[in-house]
DNA sequence: TATTGTTATACTCTATAACTATA
DNA sequence: TATAGTTATAGAGTATAACAATA
């Protein structure tokens, strides 16, 4: 690759330093998400539902909370708001009289298209260039940190 | 945008896949990110208050207002939380009667320095094995991709 | 009895706007 | 006039708990 012989004494990763700049990261993609998803009406939970409900099809509202993992009060919230700003609609379960059914409108289907158009946009810039390879460690390196978040975070380590 | 001519079969990477994974990877790092700041009594947020003080000492709410990127209303807000759970204090500004200083307190250095701890601790569990070489490519691309999205949000680039 | 969704209530974070006390 | 901080008000997201209708 380019070689980066960082020679330096200290020539090891400094660790606390790297995980410094991985919260760096996620707080800028954090960012560029809720800005990409305001310019569409949309905030980045209700965003959520959208989205799940685009890639899944009509769902509960209960199979929705679980996806999310917040509680069933709040996608009521959600899908509240998003039902007023006309992105999805609520309509009767087929076979379950107590249950709704999550749907998109139009306009839901049109952000959600709009969206994925934006996404595939904006990645094409944001990694061209870079070698395949290079991408595909640093796609590598994402997957081994976040798998091991999650060990750190289920106490599967010590705190 | 710049002509991406990408001509090989599909051996190239799935960019718009690539961004999902970096999504995702950013909302994992937000959710350990918070969860081990709740441990500690602390809202992201309130959290970015602290680590502030504690990295640049004492400052004016307005100070904290710009490092934050919020309102002055909001550090109000932020500030009196963070005195009722007792991590900070304020204190008269020496020269400008009308600021306040917000320095730590006793608690808000003791959390600050178990915090510093933990991260030490689990950056070394994170990137434990990985090549130094990987891992400095990791946060070159890190670096790389938070630049672009800069970029892509301050409408460098076509939206 | 258990589950789906709602109403009721509360806390946090965020924003604007108007106000005060000082510069 | 401008700045530092506050009060007042509002909206969104989150949570628990109690309740209705239905399984």
């Amino acid at each position: 690759m380019n070689g980066i012989h960082n020679t330096s004494p200290e020539a090891c990763s400094d660790f606390p330093a790297v995980l410094e700049r991985v919260f760096a990261f996620a707080t800028s993609v954090q960012h560029y998400m809720e800005a990409g998803l305001t310019a569409h009406g949309l905030s980045r939970p209700r965003a959520s539902v959208v989205w799940l409900v685009h890639r899944n099809g009509p769902q509960t509202q209960r199979a929705l909370a679980r996806a999310i993992g917040v509680t069933a009060r709040n996608v009521t919230a959600l899908v509240d708001g998003l039902e007023q700003s006309g992105f999805v609609r609520r309509v009767a379960h087929p076979e379950d009289r107590r249950a709704l059914l999550v749907q998109l409108t139009d306009q839901g289907r049109s952000v959600t298209a709009r969206l994925a158009a934006e996404y595939e946009r904006h990645s094409a810039y944001l990694f061209a260039g870079l070698p395949d390879e290079q991408v595909r460690q640093f796609v590598a390196s994402m997957d081994l940190v976040m798998g091991r978040l999650a060990q750190v975070a289920t106490g599967t380590v010590d705190r």
